[in-house]
RNA sequence: GCUGAUGUAGCUCAGUCGGUAGAGCGCAUCCUUGGUAAGGAUGAGGUCACCAGUUCGAAUCUGGUCAUCAGCUCCA
């Protein structure tokens, strides 16, 4: 056979495999391998390879080199949980991002200790080498090898009439599964388990909850010791531990769960995050609204959340007792802003109508969603809806997108955010979606099309979809890695019938229009919480909730600190002065402590020769100037934005 | 909602066998007062998350509730 390998032609014996290969091309390569490619298709190291074409030996620089070394890994854990505890039950252990896992069924939970004896036991096989072997079995055997393990008999049970049946061997232990693996076990050079939890059987609630061992694997101790530094370093950003030290918000037991309480900084950097965004839609076209925060049970029916979504709204009254009023608060601003353009009969001329509003929704989470400010019960989104005619939609659908990116990039989210083309499940169509195939199957076609043409980068997530229609979510993830929607764009061909929201054509016959759900820059507590993860509580200038801080070294010089700060925030900057007696070295730090952008120290002497000294948190000493001087520096940050 | 863990001073945490509570930092007052990560003295702060139970006696044991954390599931 003929191979290409990093460029350079080969011809080998049919049936040779890529660990040998490797091998005769150069001893360091076989030693690092972990893996091949063979015309795109990830193979292991001693399969034999009978065809021609491109082939690629893989190490660990390699995602799918990492993804093999990680699934053995996870084979390892298998074996080592089995032989510690071998009436343990298993379900599936699969690689993920940046480790893998593995899901147990037991009657006692893991505890730290024993995942301590796993570690060893994990080390042990590593160190003897366990070689993996795979052989297919028929399904009548199959199933008879893994009698004892009722999961597996499922999963080998639900396998297409005509798969390939595949387990791995390695000493002892034997796993249903497709491959590809390691060569052996000691390919693993550094391995660590990082924590327990439960997990749901093929990822259903209605299913047992099994008990996962998370843990992640390297080609050195070094590397995976930079990990594990990495991940500390990350949580120390933690919005949920920062933004409560830095006191943006704090949350009250006896409020309840999901409801923060926003403290002077935090309301601040949100109410400016606010003013900022109705600004840029005012110029944008958006017409502004205020719509009640709660209605009657009728507005919801209408809308169709009575029936999909009753479960996540507040319901004040019975719900079941039709003969009285019953209010909900506002889980979403769509039906409530709809009767703003229901106001009247409306023309094709006043298509596009931008509605934008600030607004407060509420939605009862269950009660183990809540985290931080990410997932609340009250949040405030900066919400919007646009009434089109169809060959508006692209243009309209476009600028949405325009105005999410602008703000994320402003604030400088842009550049970590993923995009997720959010769309229907066919195969579960009439519990969780309104609407026919051929409904979904055009907005999906129309989305995709807009998408493509406007050159977006997409993942597609099936089911991801609200229950009128499909949505561009722009994703962000937080500092533990979980990824969540930061912006949505959604294209809605349904609910404007359910509203009657028509519009008289050209041609003088109603007609409805289609509705685009957007955000620009998605909810603000969200927000607030990422972009204190991003710059570690260290907030650009021109959103800091502290811009300026003025220290007076002594005593004498506080009536002129006092001074300078009321000057600047009469220019409209947020300044305090720290009048206390303290030192002034430790005025300083407790000012870096809570990130002020820029401290002023004065005393009385600078007041004589009209200076102050500047210094910035990250840039440290910037010198004497003119308190004039350091109000245009000032003005030059805070106008452009900038990062500083 | 599910699995596991946690809840003691403003914060970080200690508290042994069940015998009514401790440290550091912070805070307050006073002293000190011209410089970039800890000047000194004194003092105040706790219904040990809450509610029951066991016990002569509960921060400690048991049950329940609430809240917090991670993961699952669900979602902006």
């Amino acid at each position: 056979m003929k191979l290409s390998i990093n460029g350079q032609e080969y011809e080998f014996e049919n049936g040779k495999n890529a660990l040998d290969i490797a091998g005769e091309i150069s001893k360091d390569l076989k030693k690092t391998a972990l893996a091949a490619r063979i015309n795109g298709r990830v193979i292991s190291l001693p399969e034999a390879i009978n065809e021609d074409g491109v082939l690629e030996i893989l190490d660990f620089s390699d995602a799918d080199g990492r993804k093999v070394m990680r699934h053995t890994a996870s084979h390892v854990l298998a074996q080592a949980v089995k032989k510690l505890r071998p009436e343990v039950k298993l379900a599936i252990g699969p690689a993920i991002d940046n480790g893998f896992y593995y899901d147990f069924d037991v009657d006692m939970p893991f505890t730290p200790e024993f995942l301590k004896e796993v570690e060893k036991e994990m080390a042990r096989i590593i160190k003897k080498n366990e070689r993996l072997e795979r052989f297919e079995l028929p399904r009548a055997e199959a199933l008879e090898l893994m009698k004892d393990e009722p999961y597996k008999v499922e999963l080998i049970n639900d396998l297409p009439e005509d798969a390939v049946i595949s387990f791995y061997r390695q000493g002892e232990f034997t796993d249903l599964c497709a491959g590809p693996h390691l060569p052996s076990t000691g390919r693993i050079k550094a391995v660590k388990l990082l924590s327990t939890a439960g997990a749901y059987w093929r990822g259903s609630e209605k299913n047992k909850m099994l008990q996962r061992i998370y843990g992640t694997a390297f080609d050195s101790k070094e590397a995976l010791d930079a990990y594990v530094t990495e991940r500390e370093e990350a949580l120390k950003r933690d919005h949920n531990k920062l933004g409560r030290e830095l006191e943006y918000f704090t949350t009250v037991d006896v409020v309840g769960q999901g409801l923060p309480i926003m403290l002077p900084k935090g309301a601040r950097v949100i109410q400016l995050l606010q003013r900022w965004v109705e600004d840029v839609e005012q110029k944008k076209g958006y017409l502004l609204t205020k719509t009640p925060l709660m209605a009657k049970r009728e507005l919801y029916k209408i809308s169709g959340h009575w029936d999909h979504y009753l479960d996540g709204m507040f319901v004040m009254g019975d719900p079941k007792d039709e003969t009285k009023e019953c209010f909900a608060l506002r889980p979403m601003t769509c039906p409530f802003q709809y009767q703003v353009y229901l106001n009247r009969q409306r023309s094709y001329r006043e298509l596009p109508m931008r509605l934008g509003e600030t607004s407060t929704l509420f939605r009862n989470e269950d009660s183990g969603e809540m985290h931080g400010l990410i997932r609340v019960r009250q949040f405030t989104i900066s919400e919007g809806h646009l009434v089109l005619r169809p060959d508006q939609l692209e243009e309209e659908f476009k600028g949405c997108l325009e105005l999410a990116k602008y703000f994320l990039e402003a604030v400088g989210m842009l550049e970590d955010c993923t995009f997720r083309f959010s769309q229907w499940d066919p195969a579960n169509p009439n519990n969780k979606y309104e609407g026919t195939a051929e409904q979904w199957n055009e907005a999906q076609a129309i989305m995709g099309k807009i998408l493509d043409h406007l050159g977006v980068k997409y993942e597609i997530g099936i089911d991801e979809a609200a229950f009128y229609g499909p949505k561009l979510d722009i994703q962000y993830h937080n500092v533990f890695g979980k990824e969540d929607t930061i912006v949505t764009i959604q294209i809605d061909m349904l609910l404007a019938k359910r509203f009657g929201m028509e519009y008289v054509d050209a041609d003088g016959q109603k007609k409805l229009p289609y509705i685009i759900h957007r955000t620009s820059l998605g909810c603000y507590e969200r927000t607030l919480a990422y972009l204190i993860e991003k710059y570690a509580g260290a907030l650009p200038t021109w959103m800091a909730p502290e811009q300026v801080r003025v220290l007076s070294v002594t005593d004498r010089a506080a009536d002129y600190a006092k001074e300078l700060s009321d000057k600047l925030c009469e220019m409209g900057y947020r300044a305090t002065a720290d009048l206390t007696g303290e030192k002034i070295g430790k005025k300083i730090r407790l000012a870096q402590m809570e990130k002020i952008p820029y401290m002023l120290v004065v005393g009385d002497r600078d007041m004589a020769e009209q200076t102050v000294s500047v210094r910035h948190r990250a840039e440290g000493d910037l010198g004497a100037m003119s308190f004039d001087a350091f109000a245009a520096l000032l003005k030059d940050v805070v106008d452009s934005k900038a990062r500083k």
